[in-house]
DNA sequence: CGTATAATTCGTTATGTGGCGAATTAATGG
DNA sequence: CCATTAATTCGCCACATAACGAATTATACG
């Protein structure tokens, strides 16, 4: 029941759910996923971690950059929850726009959206400045 | 996405998921569900307003009782959802528990559960002991 | 080595959620 | 009407969770 439990709660969040439909068929880095979800790095990476630890996505680190996807051979109720999302919010609109985005996103250069991310361009902190010395 | 975060939430919480595992192919009294949860009342009327909110519950006023019931024509995502909750947890054995324990309760008269649950032997309260007998 | 950088972990804060008992509502039966 | 009773709503508390920035870790490259 815990192991089940982790994956209700894992699907609870939204932003998670945004996470799983944008790794449908594709591997993502997780600048990649900062950028498509607008949320800090931080907290991405504390999404992340909720979503391995139910075991809705593997991962591969590759130098500097970690690299998530769906699992290649889910367990069924992995596999049937992953289907039932994707089934369930194919006609959402929000997600047509996340897709949309994340297309913008997959044509960027990954080393250009860390350079931007590095820059504090990613999320709502509009104009603010950086750290006095 | 609004409403089928509503769906995902309410399935987030154990009590919540073992309510649907018993309303599997039968009608359950508020009485009967407290009886199984051993929650206090108004913590069980508040999860089955979360239930219904999602649409995973349809229910019947029958004089002063309210039956609960898995939906007769559920949605798609409903019906799917359900058919996953099922189907992980069918092996489990906390939900083998609840289902024998269901049994007895279904095999007591709804009266005297109420009867019982208003002397307060319901849960863990102050006076006398709970159904952990 | 030290620096740069992608990602994670840590510490904090605000909000959400599950739990209870008390009060209230709704229905039945004097 | 009033009393009884099943269920819900309300008010409150404890704890979980999502968010952030700062600090840290891990890896690549001078």
């Amino acid at each position: 029941m815990h192991d089940f439990m982790n994956i209700t709660k894992a699907l609870s969040d939204q932003n998670r759910v945004r996470v799983l439909l944008a790794l449908k068929g594709r591997e993502l880095c997780v600048c990649q996923i900062i950028e498509l979800l607008g949320l800090a790095p931080s907290t991405v990476s504390k999404h992340m971690s909720i979503l391995k630890n139910a075991r809705l996505v593997e991962w591969r680190k590759e130098g500097l950059w970690m690299h998530y996807r769906l699992p290649d051979k889910p367990a069924p109720e992995i596999k049937t929850a992953i289907a039932w999302i994707c089934d369930s919010l194919k006609a959402n609109i929000a997600v047509k726009r996340d897709s949309a985005q994340l297309k913008k996103i997959l044509e960027m250069d990954v080393e250009d959206i860390c350079k931007r991310q590095n820059g504090r361009i990613c999320c709502k902190t509009k104009g603010r400045n950086n750290h006095e010395k």
